[in-house]
DNA sequence: CAAGCACTTTACGTTAACGTAAACCTCGTC
DNA sequence: GACGAGGTTTACGTTAACGTAAAGTGCTTG
């Protein structure tokens, strides 16, 4: 793995400013420890739009990006639809007619309504967690003191 | 809808302490705006367990405590089996032996991570849609300012 | 007693989000 | 020039979490 400064070409990528950089499919999907049908299917379904070199695709920075969000909504339970939803109409702003803008805006409301009560959500089940642990490690204590 | 007292045997229900009251598949699909059949199929899953009047199914205070639980967790994003596996543990409890009751803790740390991590995501996304919401507001602003 | 609810079981259908397998290119390397 | 490591397309398979439809049970109400 050595590398000779006459090897050239295109190497050296990750010694590149990030904005910069490319990636394959396969270091995208080590990073994120997906496979590789992942980020297919994620394109297939209109959440990357990857340049191609011949057939293979290359990776930006911004393909990173919207990975690293795609993958995010996901842990937060959201679907590909609706991650899709607002990452295309975040492409369409800059041209966006007024219409389309506000429908982002309510778009955004919403998202934001349904993280408040995911957090709501998450204090309550912490507390149940707590509550659980501290009973379980109480019966335990019993077993151990009571051979 | 008016009631006569003679009419008796166990309606009144509502009126009851809540420990005392039951519900019908029904009246637990309403208060939770799911249907009947996610509840049945929950049952199959082993998450509930009403007992029966004949063949009717009838929930107590524990089963909507259940099914309320159970609910949080899938907007949490969880899966049936990964509640199921907390919700049986916990049952599972009084009795348990020692391994079992340190599994049930290593199993609470795990989803007690999870949540964690679910808020680091929730803060980001969060100043992710202010931002795009900022920008946003900016073009829209724009577009109406200069007609 | 017929009609209408609300419940029941059984069973097949559906959708999202990938997994898996086959068959094919295209390099750099031995 | 064979080959192994990665990439590609195509297509069928799988799993979770229900939806939907059919056919039956049991009460109470006009």
């Amino acid at each position: 793995m050595t590398r000779t400064p006459s090897q050239a070409q295109d190497s050296d990528n990750d010694a590149l400013p990030r904005q910069q950089r490319t990636y394959t499919i396969g270091e995208l999907a080590q990073i994120f420890e997906v496979t590789p049908r992942t980020i297919r299917f994620y394109e297939q379904e209109g959440l990357l739009a990857p340049s191609r070199q011949g057939q293979k695709r290359i990776y930006r920075e911004k393909d990173r990006v919207r990975l690293k969000l795609t993958l995010r909504g996901k842990r937060l339970g959201f679907s590909l639809a609706e991650i899709r939803e607002v990452v295309m109409m975040y492409d369409a702003m800059p041209d966006g007619n007024a219409r389309q803008l506000k429908r982002l805006l309510e778009l955004l409301a919403e998202k934001r309504a349904n993280l408040e009560r995911q957090l709501e959500d998450i204090r309550l089940m912490r507390l149940e967690i707590d509550d659980v642990d501290q009973r379980a490690r109480d019966v335990l204590r019993q077993l151990e003191d009571t051979p």
